[in-house]
RNA sequence: GCCCAGAUAGCUCAGUUGGUAGAGCAGAGGACUGAAAAUCCUCGUGUCGACGGUUCGAUUCCGCCUCUGGGCA
């Protein structure tokens, strides 16, 4: 159970903001393994629509916890933060630097500090839950929970049901309110040394970036892949609710056309963008900013490097004390 | 040419029985500890199409004009 001291690099960031290239560079300048740290790129089958890196793209590097899932399978920031430990160590055993890529903020923290230890969830109990937010409300849920778990209640909006339910639901399943349990968690140091770095764009540029990937992706056949998923998997699927895939979804029942789609889309990838930068914009343990219209990759691998050759060393990793 | 319906926030629209107006989306900012590409919060002055009239007061009523739909010729 002890974490492996060896570091590890993280390239995060906004959506196009060039995540992708940029670590697969890394991967062959420094001798790595990318692991994907995206929880649409996890599902099997749902490709374009989540810009996956293709085989070309790819060359000789590989590529981890992509493809790992089918989209009726459960999976989560716990489940995806010990996979990412297993390959992490995989890779490392291989004697090459893991490269973590990707942009879903809460799964590269489960992953980079740990979350807190809690129980599985269990199916039932959050049904009944959720069942109760539709007949009931979430604000009156919420009054529940401020009697339970004060803590909790007081951090999390009347409204927000999602996270109403699943601290009702930890404290049914553990007897203990999340708010403490969160509270003495607290979300420590990094676990292992790690190269956090986090891109992002001008605003107009990753526009612009992004109104030439949602063509591209259409090109490739964005619609087609939506209608062949819809064959094999149920609506109900998260993945089908993702950026993308939602607006396909809408556009093939008919709520609105192709162009409509279009600007559907890339209404919704801007506003995703905007809750990314706001993420990492304030997520403790990153190590460097960067734009890459700015910066070459050459400045970057010098950064990284330095931090390879002397992680303790490294200054800006983070002002918290080691583990 | 005639008839009908519209014309209100960047977009789609609601509304004011006459006292100068509000939602959703977009935009900006924020939150986020096992759904996270998810979920949630905060921020709304705009010649209420133009011009005239009635009125203490018109975006609201009346007239006329322009534009946009639809119908009839």
């Amino acid at each position: 159970m002890s974490p492996p001291s060896s570091p590890i690099v993280v390239v995060a960031g906004t959506t196009a903001s060039g995540k992708t290239a940029l670590a697969i560079e890394l991967a062959r300048r420094l001798g790595g393994e990318l692991i994907g740290a995206d929880s649409v790129q996890v599902y099997r089958g749902f490709d374009v629509g989540s810009a996956k890196p293709t085989r070309e793209e790819l060359g000789s590097i590989r590529h981890h916890l992509v493809d790992v899932v089918d989209p009726d399978e459960p999976i989560d920031a716990a489940r995806y933060a010990s996979m990412a430990d297993a390959a992490i160590r995989a890779v490392q055993e291989r004697g090459r630097v893991p490269i973590v890529v990707g942009g879903t903020g809460l799964w590269l923290r489960a992953l980079v500090r740990g979350l807190v230890a809690l129980p599985a969830p269990e199916p039932r109990l959050r049904a009944e839950l959720e069942r109760r937010v539709a007949q009931d409300g979430a604000p009156r849920l919420h009054e529940r929970l401020a009697r339970v778990d004060p803590r909790a209640a007081s951090a999390i909006h009347p409204n927000d049901a999602l996270r109403i339910v699943r601290a009702l639901e930890i404290f049914e399943q553990t007897g203990r309110p999340l708010g403490e349990l969160r509270h003495e968690h607290a979300l420590g140091a990094p676990r292992r040394p790690t190269f956090f770095l986090a891109l992002d764009r001008d605003r107009e540029v990753l526009r612009a970036r992004l109104a030439a990937r949602t063509d591209e992706m259409l090109r490739r056949g964005l619609v087609e892949e939506v209608r062949g998923l819809l064959l094999c998997w149920p609506r109900e699927a998260r993945a089908f609710g993702s950026v993308g895939y939602r607006e396909v979804v809408e556009h093939l029942d008919g709520v609105r056309d192709l162009e409509a789609m279009r600007e559907a889309i890339l209404r919704a990838s801007f506003v995703y963008a905007r809750r990314q930068r706001t993420w990492f914009r304030s997520e403790p343990g990153v190590s460097a900013r960067y734009d890459l219209d700015v910066v070459s990759v050459d400045a970057i691998e010098r950064d990284v490097r330095a931090f390879l050759d002397a992680p303790g060393a490294h200054a800006s990793l983070s002002s918290e004390p080691p583990p």
